[in-house]
DNA sequence: TGGGAGCGTCAGAGTTCCGTCAAAGACGGT
DNA sequence: ACCGTCTTTGACGGAACTCTGACGCTCCCA
């Protein structure tokens, strides 16, 4: 297995690295760059939380000892909103931290020291666990009869030509197309593409959905797919 | 987290344990049995294989050391089939070992000597992780001759075409369809739409009520579905 | 047979929510 | 430092939704 991924080598596994002590990011960082992950590191919980939000790591490495917060809230704080594979770092062999971080939603831990062969399969298994499950094929082609969504590769045809979308475009469309024919709520919407903090920005969802008709919909005015639910949600229908 | 499956406490949570030691089987069986799993055992790979097939188990728990085949065997041919999680139980420390066990699509790894606890809160996190990503419950459809609601896509079919229905109609809606066939009385269904503190406001439900009825039922001003217990509350049926 | 209570129906007023536009701010690359 | 692109913000008109009051109906009981 030369790509991280495995299953899908068109987009590279993005690690978000969270540790206090610059030789094991390092190290890290190093060897995961090696093998072709894409990696962001943060040193403290604050900024780990934001970069889970705005870069969607595939998966996330944190070290328990973070000089900000305990590494447990850092868990709750991701766990609120997203079910990304957590592995957990620790200096510490005590059964008790071992459970409480595991209870709090860690999905692995790994005492220090610790052999980075192990470390680097324990991170496969838990990226290739939480792929879909759909036995390899999936349905990442959704079409429509106006344009065609390719989830994988992430591009959108209209007509032939490839649609332009910003990042925060495609992001909503894409939660709205895995979501197909189901409403979202806009609160959902907003913590999966702007983040855990965000929920009643609705403005910011008017004004993106406006973009994505403009761009996809053959009467923007009156959309056929991005189904607006007064007080509710939008909808994406084929 | 009184019971092992968390968010569905109906049927317990079935584990399967492989290992040929029979103070290592007890210990966990009665462990296992204590926290209201139900429990099968299987002291070597072939009849291991075998009860995986037959009782589907909901996770794995695996010694590498069986007398009849390779450990890594084991988790191969049960990755042939299945994505129950499989942990991995081993004497050995070798790191070469782990890599191998985790990269034949074990989800965790935990060498003996281990303690219980530790045990017990990596197979909550495997199990945990294994449930369906969908919020919680998913395709919850209810039927009746002339509609049909999807309490998770928030939608209503009635004829083939959408029914829309405003924030307010679709709260009520989920509160009758979620007590099919029971009464529910006006308080009850005020507090729950419309809050803790309203609770006599029943001209709210006669005006949603009918809007109701209106749209799905086909004679509204003769109900089927949604009855009228006079001075008591609401019903919905079939 | 008359009257009251509970319910269904309707339409208008008030409020919230949404689509649209434009401009300012932030960011990255040259 | 400049420019182009993307994101954030504010303002406004119009649409959708909720609330409210009035009225008529039916059922039950005196």
């Amino acid at each position: 297995m030369l790509s991280p991924t495995g299953g899908t080598p068109q987009t590279s596994t993005r690690v978000l690295v969270i540790d206090d002590e610059p030789q094991i990011v390092r190290a890290l960082v190093i060897n995961l760059k090696a093998r072709k992950y894409e990696v962001d590191a943060a040193h403290d919980g604050a900024t780990a939380l934001e970069l889970a939000a705005t870069r969607h790591p595939d998966v996330v490495v944190l070290d328990l000892g973070l000089p900000d917060m305990d590494g447990v809230e850092v868990i709750r704080g991701l766990r609120g909103w997203t079910r990304v594979p957590i592995l957990v770092l620790s200096a510490r062999h005590s059964s008790d931290e071992k459970v409480e971080a595991l209870d709090a939603g860690a999905d692995d831990y790994v005492t220090k020291p610790f052999g980075m062969d192990e470390l680097l399969a324990r991170l496969r298994a838990a990226v290739r666990r939480a792929e879909p499950a759909g036995g390899g094929e999936d349905d990442v082609m959704v079409e429509t009869e106006e344009f065609t969504v390719d989830l994988a590769a992430k591009k959108v045809n209209r007509g032939g030509k490839d649609v332009r979308l910003t990042p925060t475009e495609w992001h909503l469309l894409e939660v709205l197309v895995r979501n197909t024919g189901r409403l979202v709520s806009q609160r959902q919407l907003l913590q999966e593409v702007w983040g855990p903090s965000y929920g009643t920005e609705t403005n910011y969802l008017r004004v993106y959905m406006a973009q994505l008709r403009r761009k996809l919909e053959a009467d923007p005015s009156h959309p056929k797919h991005f189904v607006t639910e007064p007080g509710m949600g939008y909808r994406f229908e084929k």
